[in-house]
DNA sequence: ATAAATTTGCAACTTGGTTGAAAAAATATT
DNA sequence: AATATTTTTTCAACCAAGTTGCAAATTTAT
């Protein structure tokens, strides 16, 4: 997925150091094609190191600040993060009502929707976010 | 904006009882062109009734179950909710992330996107949400 | 009138996330 | 190298949104 990320450089560009466990939640992100919560990397970073969740909270916090990660309001009371580097263009997500769970969708086209977008007016938009929700193929098949 | 929504009678169709704070909660959704998180709508049935915030949360739900109202997931940790009924189709929000402040925005044809939407097969999607992030005018302004 | 079912309230709890200040680690200065 | 300064991480305590289980109250059916 991102084996073509170099992750200290990248937060050097950005007047970060490479801590150990900056660089063990970029690793994490970018170890798999999909949307993490916090939970979840604080697990996976506790699979090799002693952390505390704070500092999982705040290097979250830090890297999305800085446009390294994406935050992904969803459904539910968990924020999901991704890798927002070049690799890992903006895409849909799509979650599941039933179970929750959330897979990356295909990039799409956001031209159309751009165009047509009306709000007030002297509002500046800087992103578009795509959700779809619906039911995943497991939860069908359970019926 | 809702003086047309028959409330007792969308509740009635689908067999759930016109109750006081049944229709308390859809007034207040259906007294502005806007979503509401669960607490503004306690403070609002409260100003005419005293309620407890679990029966607000469990009409929430029920509503929302039954498709008469929409939960939109945005950034932030409470969830926002909006009438669902023929006079308001579905619709992009606005989030400004530097106040939080939500705002509706004009629909837009999904057309595009659900053509173009690829994702795991098998899966069924039934809804499509647009989130638009940027910074809102009054925030703007402040600098 | 009374029994049965529905709705609401209450209190206690869970969970995701945050705060502030101290401890530890890394970097810079003499 | 020793010390001061800054940055990062931790700890404990906290907060707010939302949930749970059960009792009380209300409504509807018998």
């Amino acid at each position: 997925m991102s084996d073509r990320c170099d992750f200290p450089k990248l937060l050097a560009r950005h007047q970060l150091r490479p801590t150990l466990l900056r660089l063990a939640v970029l690793e994490v992100l970018g170890s798999a094609n999909r949307a993490w919560q916090a939970r979840e990397i604080l697990a996976e970073v506790r699979a090799r190191r002693r952390v505390n969740k704070v500092t999982i909270y705040r290097i979250l916090e830090d890297l999305t600040q800085l446009g390294l990660v994406r935050k992904i309001p969803l459904e539910g009371k968990s924020s999901h993060y991704e890798l927002a580097c070049e690799h890992h263009p903006p895409h849909p997500h799509f979650q599941c009502h039933s179970c929750g769970g959330v897979q990356c969708l295909e990039p799409v086209s956001l031209e159309g929707i751009w165009r047509e977008l009306k709000g007030p007016l002297g509002n500046r938009a800087d992103r578009v976010e795509i959700r779809v929700a619906g039911v995943c193929q497991e939860c069908r098949e359970m019926g």
